[in-house]
DNA sequence: CTGTTTACTGACTGAACAGTCAGTACTAGT
DNA sequence: ACTAGTACTGACTGTTCAGTCAGTAAACAG
């Protein structure tokens, strides 16, 4: 019954031990990604990844503490190169923000024709941040914390030098990148496309274009103010959203 | 060791069944909601939520057949009236649909004024969703499936009778929604609040001002179409968000 | 006072899995 | 050939819970 054939050599693989041991952590993240991404973070046993990346359950265990440390490195190898761009894009920006957030978009936009994981990543976070303070202030640290204030810095800076409308710029900046947000999650979690497949790009064209507008310093935007978001009607609404 | 004290009746809260059993399942939700916003649905036991609405484990299973069910019943119970009050809003309305928006929002604003919990269920759904098909299944169709379309619907004929600018109706929607899942995820998730508190009032109307210049229909929107979103440069970008 | 029904109890079961560790297999140095 | 060391294995452990079910106890009917 049990399989001790006394020492005989593997010729599968030929000897893991062969294969450089300094590639095994990215194997192994390589693994848990398609993993994490098919079938999410909890419904995934280490067993599986470990299998999925040719090795046993306690090899695992010898590059990566623990199993949620998996998705931090995961987060952190793909995340900062992306976030350092961005930001350094949005903070050397000069003159009108309104081009900056085009040639952000535009990137952007690329990225998702791309490729077809784009979106998948982000909503893997979406999905195991909840669940994981660990994963939540890594991706805070390593991504919001160096985009966002960018994003606001530009839009203040816009503000100041007259290139676009006197708006909160904090606010603003959740205006900038909700609608990408709400995307993702309407798509992607609740499989709400809208009729033609997922269509970044028409997203990305609508949000600039409505940007544009809407940021403008126009004699018509003298249209707002006209009423401030506090009218006493209606309340017996039931709760929740 | 045994507490049978032969039949002598329980003068605590003057016996279970003496208190109407049909108000046993919303005791049961009040406990298991509260519960939920504090800890989240995973790390809760089915035994905490049982203590909390003073009854036993199997009680419960008495009244949901498993423990899903109690979110499910949580989002159908509070989700049902708002979600069909916001859709009639947008359907019903003539006109302008900014000024329906601006009424909506003013609602939303008057909603997470009086109710520090406002945020916090939409954040309990974001978090709960992504592990579970079946409550992501509910919320569509108990929630966007009314207020998407109708939203749609209210931009396709605001176009249509001229009162805002030709914009794709789907995506527009999601530029509406989009900024408000943005705050939420921020602040209650990443636990990015902007400097001085939450300050949905504030965001509401930036977001508003935003809609109200960005879809007018005013000559300054030649600005668009300047920059077809593809522009074929600094495509090396690692991936992931 | 004696069934019968209703409402509930809580010890128990079974399954899933993260993490461990004694042991194996190959490699390299001498 | 022998030894030391490195890379890995996978059976096992411990724990955590969702869900079950035999049993209790009050309430009610006749």
């Amino acid at each position: 019954m049990t399989k001790t054939e006394t020492s005989k050599p593997q010729n599968a693989a030929r000897s893991k031990s062969r294969r450089r041991p300094e590639e095994r952590p990215d194997e192994i993240l390589d693994a848990a990604l398609e993993l994490f991404l098919a079938q999410g973070f909890h419904r995934t046993t280490v067993e599986q990844i470990a299998r999925a990346a040719q090795l046993s359950k306690g090899a695992v265990y010898l590059y990566f503490p623990a199993k949620p440390d998996l998705l931090v490195a995961l987060v952190r190898r793909g995340v900062g190169g992306m976030a350092d761009h961005a930001a350094a894009l949005l903070r050397s920006h000069q003159g009108d923000p309104r081009q900056a957030l085009r040639k952000l978009f535009a990137q952007i936009g690329q990225r998702a024709q791309q490729n077809p994981n784009f979106a998948k990543v982000p909503r893997l976070i979406l999905h195991e941040v909840p669940t994981s303070p660990e994963l939540a202030e890594i991706y805070r640290t390593e991504v919001l914390d160096k985009v966002l204030p960018a994003l606001v810095d530009l839009l203040a800076r816009g503000v100041a030098a007259g290139h676009i409308r006197r708006l909160d710029p904090e606010m603003t900046a959740r205006c900038v990148v909700g609608p990408m947000l709400a995307h993702l999650l309407l798509s992607e979690i609740f499989g709400l496309q809208p009729a033609a497949g997922l269509q970044w790009q028409s997203l990305l064209e609508t949000q600039l274009s409505l940007l544009d507008a809407g940021l403008a310093r126009t004699a018509d935007a003298a249209a707002r103010h006209t009423n401030p978001v506090n009218d006493p009607e209606l309340s017996h609404v039931p709760d929740l959203l």
